[in-house]
RNA sequence: GGGCCCGUAGCUUAGUCUGGUUGGAGCGCUCGGCUGAUAACCGAGAGGCCCGGAGUUCAAAUCUCCGCGGGCCCA
C-alpha cells in the first residue's frame, strides 16, 4: 500500500484552497496555531481597523496578506501572537454615506430627520460590507480573530477613549480655540480635506487692489490685494515680508497727491506711471497702524489694524502686502494668534453677514462682493479691480463654493508634546527607514495642535461639559464618574443624542453643566486602539501584556493618519511609543500606473482573482513584486504568471515525488540515512536549502519580504526543479530497491517537507495541502501551520560544494554553446570533453565529472593543466570555448560509427518515449516495439537493443510493421537525420 | 506651492546606500536544442539616449544640483 496519496498533474489551486478553508474551519487550525504558543514570548500586533462601509479592494488585500505573513512567521518562530481584528466605525464618511441614502445633505435636515434615527442608520451602515470583508479576509488566508474584534463604537471602547481624553484634559492639554475649516454654507457642514479635494474648479473671481490709509500720515496708503473682497470685512492686519524690498511711490497720473507703498518686485501691478520716492525692507513697516476700511464689525481679544511681518508673504502675485482676516484663513488665524491680535467674525454659520455689518446684513458673502467693491469705490480706497482666474474648491455634494471659515473647536496641544513625539519616534524602527526622519520626522518637527472636535453626529461624543452659569468645564473620564455627577438618568448608550440629555452639577457654582455638542475626530478613536481594545484601565491585564505593539503595518497614506494618531495619543497619555516596528506599504496602482479608485472605474475585482488564480498566486505576486514600500502596478496577468512559474513548478516537483514514491511504495519513516553518506547531488541540494533558509530568515527579519520570496522562487525553480530533480530523475526510475534510490527519495522528501514549512507563511494553502500528504503520521501537528519554522543546520552547509556546482553549471553552459556552434545536437554522444584549468578547479570538478558527462553527453571528461592547452587548440576536431579567465573547454567533435549508432538509437528512444506519452501509457507499462528503416537503422537498433529495452520498458523489438492496422498498435513515421524511420508500439 | 518616495529592454524588475571590466535576470519575440515530473527547461539572437540637463570625479545607472513624469501626504 502506497504511503502517499497520488495526485493529479494539474494542481487546480483554487479548488485545493477552498477545500482547505473548510478543513481549517473544521479542525480549528488557526485557533490551535495560536494556542499552542501561549507560553511563548508575546509578539504584539495591532490591527489597523478598516471601515466596512465599502468593498475591500486590492490594496486592502495587500495589507492583509503582509500582516498575515509576518504573524504566521512569528508564530512559527515560537512567539505567542494574538490577532484581534478591529473595525473603525465612526466618522464623517459614514455619515455622508447615510445622507446619500436618505437623500439629504444638510445638518438641519439630519436634525429634522432625528439624530437618534440617523445614528441608528450609521451604525447599520458601517457593517454593510462586513460579509464581503470577512469573506475576503478568510479567502486570502489572513488568520485574524474576527469573532472577537474590537469595535470603535463599542461602549467599552468609547469609555476607554473618554478615560484617555480625561488624562489629556487633566494635563491641561485640552483647550478651546478656533479652527479655520473648509465649510459648505449650504450644507452647513465642514468638509474633510479629502472631500475638498474632490471638486476643485477653475473660476474667475474679482481681485481687488485696496488702499489702506496709514494713520498719522497724509495721503500715504498701503496697497493690498485680495481675491475675496468679502473677507475685507474681517480684516485685522496687513502682512509684509520682513526682508523683501518695499517702495514708496508717487503716482504721476493721480489727480491727488497720492503715495502708495508696495513691494518693489510687484510694481508692475500699477497701471499708472510712478516715481519711486523711497526703498526699505518690509520690517521697516512693522507695527504701523492704518485706518479701517469699514468700521462695522467688532474686534475682540487683541489689537488690530496694524502691519505685521510674516514669512508666508510671497511676491508671485498681488502687491506683496497681504490682507489678513483670521476668521477666514488658516494662515491668517495662526499668525494673528501668534502675534496676539484680535478676532472679528462678521459672518454667520450660513455664510451671511450679521447685523454687525448693517449695509450687508443678511447677504450671502459671495453675493456681497459687488456691493463691497462699490462701497470701496465710493470711499476712494479702491485702486483697481481685475479678474483673477484660479482654482477654487466647491462642495462635491451641492456645488456651492466653499468658504474658509473659523469655527470653534477643541484642540489637543500637540505642539507642547513635540519633544516627546520626537523622542518616542526615535525608539521606533521604520521600514522603509527614510520615513523615520523624512516624511514622518519632518511632520513631527512642524507639528500643529490637533483639532479634535467635529460638529457632527456619529462619533464618540466629546466628553466635556460646560457650566451654563459660570462657564467652568469638566471632562468625564468614565461611566461611573458620569453617573456620580449626573443630575438625571445616564443612558446605556453613550452616543448622541442620548448623551446630550445628561446634565451634570457644577462643583463651583452648582449650576447646570451641559455637554459640548461635538463628537471626537474618529482618528482619535483608532489612535486609542492599543488600550481601548482592551477596555483599559477598567480592565488592566490584557493591556499590560500587549503594550507596546511589536509590529503594525498599513499603507503609506497612514503616515499622518493612523501611524501618527497612535503615536500622538500614546505620547500624550503614556509618553511611550505605541509600536516598536512599523512597516509602511506602497499603494496598488492599475496596470497603467494610476491609483485605483471607484470614480476611475479601474478597481480590480478581487473575487475574480480568487476564483481564477487563487489566493496563493495573489499572495506570491504581492510578495515578489518588489520592496513592500514600493507601489505595485497590479495586473492579473502578473498573478497568472506567478501561478504558472512558481506554484506550478513547486507542485510539479511535489507531483514528481509522490508519483514515484507511490509506485515504489516508498516510506520515509523506515529509512534513515545520514546526509554524509548520500551523494554529492543530495548533499548539494541540502546545503543549498540550508543556505536559503539562513537568507530567508534574515530577509524577513528586515521586512525585505521580496528578497526572501525571490530567493525561494529561485531555489524552487532553478535549484530544485531544473537541476536537482532533472539530474536525479534516473535514480527514481530504477525498478529494484537500492541504496542510491533511497537516498534520492529521502533527500527530495526532506527538502519538500522543509520547503513547506519555509513557505507556509507565504502560501499557506499549497504548503498545507502538500504537507498533509507528505507528513501522514507520527506527529501531533496535523498542519504545517503548527510546525516550527525551519532553522538552518550550519553543519550541512557545504560552500565548497555549492561553489563546485556553480562552476559545473558554467562548464555545462560552455559545452552546450560549443555544441550549438558546431551544429551537433545534444543527443549525439561525443567522445571527449577536455577542461583546461588550474589544480584548484580540477579538484572542484573531479567529484562532479559524472554529471558533466551526462549533461554534455560525452564519454570522457579529461582535466588538464593550462600548459597543455596549446596541444588541443592545434587539433581541428577539438572545438574551443572560453569558460572564464583561466578556464577553457575543448569538445572533441569527431564521430565514428559507434557514436553515430548511439546517437541514432537515442533519437529512436526519445521518439518511443514520446509515443508512450501520446497514448497515455502508465509509467510502468511494458511494450513491444516494431520498426522499419534502412540498414543503418536496423544495425543500430540491433546493436543497442538492450539499451532500448531498458529505456522504453520494451519486452520485444522486431523489424517489420504489422500488415493490419489495429487500435492496439500505435504507428508513427519519423525523420531522423534525414532517414525515414517508422515506429510502432503496443502494450505487451 | 511645500515635503517624502519612485522612474533601468515592449512588460515585470536586479544593480543605486558603499562610484570601477562589456548594466544582469524573467515574461514576450526570432532561431536552434532538450524533454516519461514540468503549460517546464537549455543555447544563441534581436531589443537599453539606465527619464532629461548640468556638475563632482581618472571614472556616474550609482554622488550633487536643476528640470520632467508618476505616486503619497500636506497647503
Amino acid at each position: 500500500m502506497a504511503y502517499f496519496k497520488s495526485e493529479t498533474q494539474r494542481a487546480n489551486f483554487v479548488q485545493r484552497e477552498e477545500e482547505l478553508l473548510e478543513h481549517w474551519d473544521k479542525e480549528r487550525t488557526f485557533e490551535r496555531s495560536v494556542e499552542r504558543r501561549k507560553d511563548g514570548e508575546p509578539f504584539v500586533f495591532v490591527e489597523g481597523p478598516p471601515t466596512a462601509n465599502g468593498l475591500p479592494h486590492p490594496g486592502h488585500v495587500l495589507t492583509r496578506v503582509v500582516k498575515d505573513l509576518v504573524l504566521r512567521y512569528k508564530t512559527m518562530r515560537g512567539f505567542y501572537v494574538k490577532r484581534k481584528a478591529g473595525w473603525d466605525t465612526h466618522g464623517l464618511p459614514v455619515e455622508i454615506e447615510v445622507e446619500k441614502n436618505l437623500g439629504i445633505n444638510t445638518k438641519g435636515e439630519i436634525e429634522d430627520y432625528g439624530i437618534e434615527k440617523f445614528n441608528k442608520k450609521c451604525k447599520q451602515s458601517v457593517f454593510r460590507y462586513e460579509k464581503e470583508w470577512v469573506n475576503a479576509t478568510k479567502r486570502v488566508g489572513f488568520w485574524v480573530d474576527m469573532d472577537d474584534p474590537y469595535i470603535t463604537f463599542d461602549i467599552n471602547y468609547m469609555e476607554s477613549v473618554w478615560w484617555s481624553l480625561k488624562e489629556v484634559w487633566k494635563k491641561g492639554l485640552l483647550y478651546k480655540g478656533h479652527k479655520v475649516v473648509p465649510f459648505c454654507p449650504r450644507c452647513e457642514t465642514t468638509l474633510s480635506s479629502h472631500e475638498v479635494a474632490q471638486d476643485y474648479r477653475d473660476v474667475e473671481d474679482p481681485s481687488v487692489y485696496v488702499k489702506f490709509k496709514l494713520k498719522q500720515e497724509q495721503d500715504l496708503y498701503l496697497l493690498a490685494w485680495t481675491t475675496t473682497p468679502w473677507t475685507l470685512l474681517g480684516n485685522i492686519a496687513l502682512a509684509v515680508h520682513p526682508s523683501n524690498t518695499y517702495v514708496k511711490v508717487k503716482l504721476n497720473a493721480s489727480t491727488k497727491d497720492e503715495t502708495l507703498i508696495l513691494a518693489e518686485a510687484r510694481l508692475d501691478a500699477l497701471d499708472d506711471d510712478y516715481e519711486i520716492l523711497e526703498r526699505f525692507e518690509g520690517k521697516a513697516l512693522e507695527d504701523l497702524e492704518y485706518e479701517r476700511l469699514f468700521e462695522y464689525a467688532k474686534v475682540e481679544g487683541g489689537e488690530a489694524h496694524k502691519v505685521i511681518t510674516a514669512e508666508f508673504v510671497t511676491l508671485d502675485e498681488g502687491t506683496g502686502i497681504v490682507h489678513v482676516a483670521p476668521a477666514f484663513g488658516e494662515v491668517d488665524y495662526e499668525v494673528c494668534r501668534e502675534k496676539k491680535l484680535g478676532f472679528s467674525q462678521p459672518v454667520n454659520s450660513a455664510g451671511h453677514f450679521t447685523h454687525e455689518v448693517p449695509p450687508l446684513e443678511g447677504m450671502f458673502v459671495k453675493d456681497a462682493d459687488r456691493l463691497i467693491i462699490e462701497l470701496m469705490e465710493q470711499r476712494g480706497v479702491l485702486y483697481k479691480e481685475a479678474k483673477y482666474l484660479h482654482s477654487y474648491p466647491f462642495c462635491w455634494r451641492c456645488g456651492s463654493p466653499l468658504l474658509y471659515y473659523a469655527r470653534e473647536s477643541w484642540f489637543i496641544a500637540m505642539k507642547s508634546l513635540r519633544d516627546g513625539l520626537l523622542a518616542n519616534n526615535e525608539k521606533i524602527n521604520w521600514y522603509p527607514a527614510h520615513l523615520k526622519h523624512g516624511r514622518f520626522g519632518n511632520f513631527l518637527d512642524g507639528i500643529e495642535d490637533w483639532a479634535l472636535s467635529r460638529e457632527r453626529f456619529w462619533g464618540t461624543p466629546l466628553n466635556i461639559w460646560l457650566c451654563t452659569e459660570c462657564g467652568k468645564d469638566f471632562c468625564v473620564g468614565s461611566i461611573e464618574e458620569l453617573k456620580a455627577r449626573a443630575t438625571n438618568t445616564v443612558p446605556s448608550d453613550l452616543h448622541r443624542p442620548y448623551i446630550d440629555e445628561v446634565v451634570l452639577r457644577c462643583e463651583d457654582c452648582g449650576g447646570d453643566m451641559r455637554r459640548v455638542k461635538d463628537v471626537i475626530d474618529c482618528w482619535y478613536d483608532s489612535g486609542s486602539a492599543p488600550f481601548a481594545q482592551w477596555h483599559y484601565p477598567f480592565e488592566t491585564d490584557k493591556f499590560k501584556q500587549n503594550f507596546p505593539a511589536d509590529f503594525i503595518t498599513e499603507a503609506i497614506d497612514q503616515t499622518r493618519g493612523w501611524f501618527y494618531s497612535l503615536l500622538a495619543v500614546s505620547t500624550a497619555i503614556f509618553d511611550e511609543p505605541p509600536y516598536l516596528n512599523v512597516l509602511s506599504l506602497g499603494h496598488i496602482l492599475d496596470d497603467k500606473g494610476v491609483k485605483m479608485s471607484k470614480s476611475k472605474r479601474n478597481v480590480v475585482d478581487i473575487t475574480a482573482i480568487f476564483n481564477n488564480e487563487g489566493a496563493d498566486a495573489l499572495r506570491w505576486y504581492f510578495y515578489t513584486a518588489g520592496p513592500l514600500s514600493d507601489d505595485i502596478r497590479f495586473s492579473e496577468q502578473g498573478i497568472l504568471e506567478k501561478q504558472k512559474k512558481f506554484l506550478n513548478t513547486f507542485w510539479n516537483s511535489y507531483f514528481f515525488f509522490v508519483t514515484y514514491a507511490a509506485i515504489d511504495e516508498f516510506n520515509p519513516e523506515v529509512k534513515v540515512i545520514p546526509v554524509a553518506k548520500r551523494n554529492a547531488m543530495d548533499r548539494w541540494i541540502i546545503s543549498r536549502w540550508n543556505t536559503l533558509t539562513t537568507e530567508v530568515i534574515a530577509a524577513i527579519e528586515r521586512f525585505e519580504v521580496h528578497v526572501a520570496a525571490r530567493k525561494i522562487e529561485e531555489f524552487v525553480v532553478n535549484d530544485l526543479s531544473n537541476w536537482y530533480i532533472r539530474r536525479s530523475r534516473r535514480r527514481f526510475w530504477v525498478p529494484e530497491e537500492n541504496f542510491d534510490k533511497d537516498c534520492a527519495y529521502l533527500t527530495l522528501y526532506e527538502v519538500l517537507v522543509s520547503l513547506c514549512k519555509l513557505l507556509a507563511p507565504f502560501v499557506p494553502f499549497l504548503t498545507e495541502h502538500v504537507y498533509l500528504n507528505l507528513v501522514r503520521s507520527g506527529d501531533e501537528h496535523k498542519s504545517v501551520h503548527l510546525c516550527d519554522y525551519p532553522s538552518p543546520d550550519e553543519s550541512l552547509i557545504d560552500t565548497a560544494l555549492e561553489d563546485s556546482m556553480l562552476l559545473l553549471s558554467t562548464l555545462v553552459e560552455a559545452g552546450r554553446r560549443t555544441r550549438s556552434d558546431a551544429g551537433i545536437k545534444i543527443r549525439q554522444p561525443l567522445r571527449e570533453v577536455v577542461i583546461v584549468c588550474n589544480a584548484e578547479k580540477q579538484d572542484k570538478v573531479t567529484s562532479l565529472t559524472a554529471i558533466l558527462k551526462d549533461e554534455l553527453n560525452v564519454r570522457e571528461v579529461t582535466l588538464v593543466e593550462a600548459s597543455s592547452k596549446s596541444e588541443f587548440a592545434a587539433v581541428e576536431e577539438y572545438k574551443q570555448a572560453d569558460v572564464d579567465e583561466d578556464t577553457t573547454l575543448f569538445l572533441n567533435t569527431g564521430l565514428d560509427k559507434e557514436l553515430i549508432e548511439e546517437g541514432m538509437v537515442r533519437d529512436i528512444v526519445r521518439r518511443i518515449q514520446g509515443m508512450r506519452k501520446d497514448i497515455d501509457l502508465e509509467y510502468t507499462a511494458k511494450i513491444s516495439i516494431m520498426y522499419e528503416g534502412d540498414d543503418a537503422v536496423k544495425e543500430a537498433i540491433t546493436n543497442l537493443a538492450d539499451y532500448i529495452r531498458e529505456e522504453t520498458l520494451a519486452v520485444a523489438i522486431n523489424e517489420g510493421l504489422p500488415s493490419v492496422e489495429s487500435e492496439q498498435i500505435y504507428v508513427k513515421t519519423w525523420k531522423i537525420d534525414k532517414k525515414e524511420v517508422r515506429l510502432a508500439i503496443k502494450t505487451a
